[in-house]
DNA sequence: CGAAACAAACCGACCATCTGGTATGTTTAT
DNA sequence: ATAAACATACCAGATGGTCGGTTTGTTTCG
């Protein structure tokens, strides 16, 4: 990824490195080409420099797991701040942030979420997770129809990793924009 | 999974066997644990005999896919039929359908077609299916409300998987009706 | 200031185990 | 008898992981 060569003893640079490689390999190859050779590989490390940084395989995957946790939760929080209805805010951010997450270039969010379903510590740390911010946007996401529009947002976030390559761009976009109308409706 | 043990040489159920394994391996462990070792293991068979029925590894997975594939075109033309209303017949059979893969005990349709996103050769399957099942009921089915209909039963499976424990089985029955009233509303 | 002391960062070699796959034998059905 | 349906033995490569050592940075102290 980032050149962490020549760099004289920048472990936090290198640790990036080795989490944006492995969210990368595992994006591009799927999760069971994420290997610590492969992984430290493309960070221009050593396995056992990698070792060092991550204790062992589940660590690292599971550290590339939370960052990208973060990444989606700080992007909700940034266009939450934007959006100036009250009512479906949550619903609306979630429903953005999964539509870049699949066409912007930084998507980093892709495979490695789904391989890792298998994963129970995982597939906590994602439930906790949606399960926190639910709570904290009772008040204003809480309908049925919110919920219907996020379900159909990871739908159509999962849509794109298939690459229905049929219809694509165009339509998503419109599909998208719809899922935002059914936000605003029926403001009780 | 089924005793195949102390049968003679029944090819046919050895062949089940080993594809309802797999299925189940991958389900229960993920795709990475879908080794040879362990599928001949849980069919009783030796890996010897796998390779058998299954020329290599990818062969075994890509029958597993194809044939969780085929349960699911079988099911749906099931739900077709019994639906005496024309529009959004297909979609509310594909709602429900995934919303059994859910609930269900016989649910091989789980894991496997998450973890097998990676392969190309199994996205494809899965959209010639789709694309192809699409066609066939544009007459019915090509409302946009439909689509993301059916794009929300795709992210409540995918949340099934992912047992939001909080939640569960009360509210999940409750939004899949809804999903279904969305099919039937705007009779053009 | 400067050098010794210490710890963190990283490397390179090594290992037990498991992987998918082959090659060859043995049993069973027709 | 012949072919399919299996089992057994084996292999080369890869995998995750350990371990001892070397380099680099930081602290301590005279």
């Amino acid at each position: 990824m980032t050149e962490a060569h020549e760099r004289k003893k920048q472990p936090e640079i290198v640790r990036r490195a080795l989490l944006d490689c492995a969210a990368q390999i595992s994006q591009e190859q799927g999760l069971p080409a994420v290997t610590l050779q492969a992984v430290a590989d493309a960070a221009h490390v050593t396995k056992g420099g990698l070792l060092h940084h991550f204790p062992n395989k589940q660590a690292l995957v599971q550290a590339v797991f939370h960052d990208l946790l973060e990444q989606l939760d700080a992007q909700i929080d940034d266009l939450l701040e934007k959006d100036p209805d009250r009512h479906g805010r949550f619903t609306r951010a979630y429903i953005r942030a999964f539509a870049n997450a699949e066409s912007e270039g930084a998507s980093n969010w892709n495979a490695l979420p789904l391989s890792s379903l298998t994963d129970p510590e995982m597939k906590a740390m994602w439930s906790e997770w949606y399960a926190s911010r639910l709570a904290r946007h009772s008040e204003t996401d809480a309908g049925p129809e919110l919920g219907i529009a996020r379900y159909a947002a990871d739908g159509l976030w999962l849509a794109g990793l298939l690459e229905y390559s049929g219809v694509e761009a165009a339509g998503q976009d419109a599909l998208i924009e719809q899922l935002i109308s059914i936000t605003r409706k029926k403001q009780t």
